[in-house]
DNA sequence: TTTTCATGTAACTTCAATTATTACGAATCG
DNA sequence: CGATTCGTAATAATTGAAGTTACATGAAAA
């Protein structure tokens, strides 16, 4: 199965106009993050609709970040993407009849809810602004 | 992406193995799995290649526990089975130059590793002796 | 107003990884 | 010998993300 790199992107491409003050257009992201326009566009389209940046067509236009850097969190982000699946590994069958997959479905089940609760409370407590200082340090790092 | 369930496939094969006292073919695993027997032989053949299980072939062939139920962990058997990816999350570049990406990739796999390690964690103390004490369990309380 | 720039979106293809299927070889037991 | 059963190669089906093409829509500049 290919991995879901959306979370990954968006991040990149916000820390990007958060570096730049102006809008940047879905080409000038395309090609910083080696993709596709259209994918940019579809990507980004759900950060639109949660109202985290906004997009303007025409001269000028693109993308821009309408929230306050401090106030969103990779969870925000995560559910904002539809809160894809998070685990690669799961159950062969979700509602089983037979008693040993019961067992065992009930066995992975509870491993993999833990798991999960502790990396959305991981990403609950990360912000775009907490990216964007980890940016200027390792900038200011390699500028020395 | 395709959830790997063979983990849960091989918990399931294994609880009927150890019910059963004498082997099970390939073909009885995959009737009662709903899979195809070609699975069963190439997914157990981790298993015995590592030593949990026998296989026989001819008259009365099939499959065998021969490990002690107590000692054979979910860890080890997802180890067995190549470690296969646990997240179906992941950075968009494994190694990037861009700074940004960095840093993005650096708060990801922050959380992702963490969560894993409580996966592993869990995983290293449910063994199949567990689990057949949980069916044990369900089977009495339906039986009531 | 016309041109140009940029997003919006549908439709389709490509890609990656698991799972399923077909086919046949090899070993074992009656 | 012959039925049974695993071993394995080769290939197709499946699933969801990502990439691509094509074109419509809207906004600003010329």
């Amino acid at each position: 199965m290919k991995k879901d790199s959306r979370l990954s992107s968006v991040l990149h491409a916000l820390l990007h106009m958060a570096e730049r003050g102006e809008p940047l257009t879905s080409d000038e992201l395309a090609l910083c993050m080696r993709t596709n326009p259209v994918v940019v566009r579809r990507t980004m389209g759900f950060l639109r609709d949660a109202g985290i940046v906004s997009s303007a067509r025409g001269h000028a236009g693109g993308w821009a970040i309408t929230a306050d850097l401090k106030t969103v969190t990779l969870r925000q982000l995560h559910e904002t993407l539809g809160e894809p699946a998070i685990f690669a590994i799961g159950n062969r069958q979700e509602m089983p009849e037979c008693l040993v997959e019961q067992a065992v479905n009930a066995a992975l089940d509870t491993a993999f809810a833990e798991a999960e609760a502790l990396l959305l409370e991981r990403f609950a407590h990360v912000t775009l602004a907490d990216l964007a200082e980890d940016f200027a340090r390792r900038h200011r790092l390699r500028s020395q």
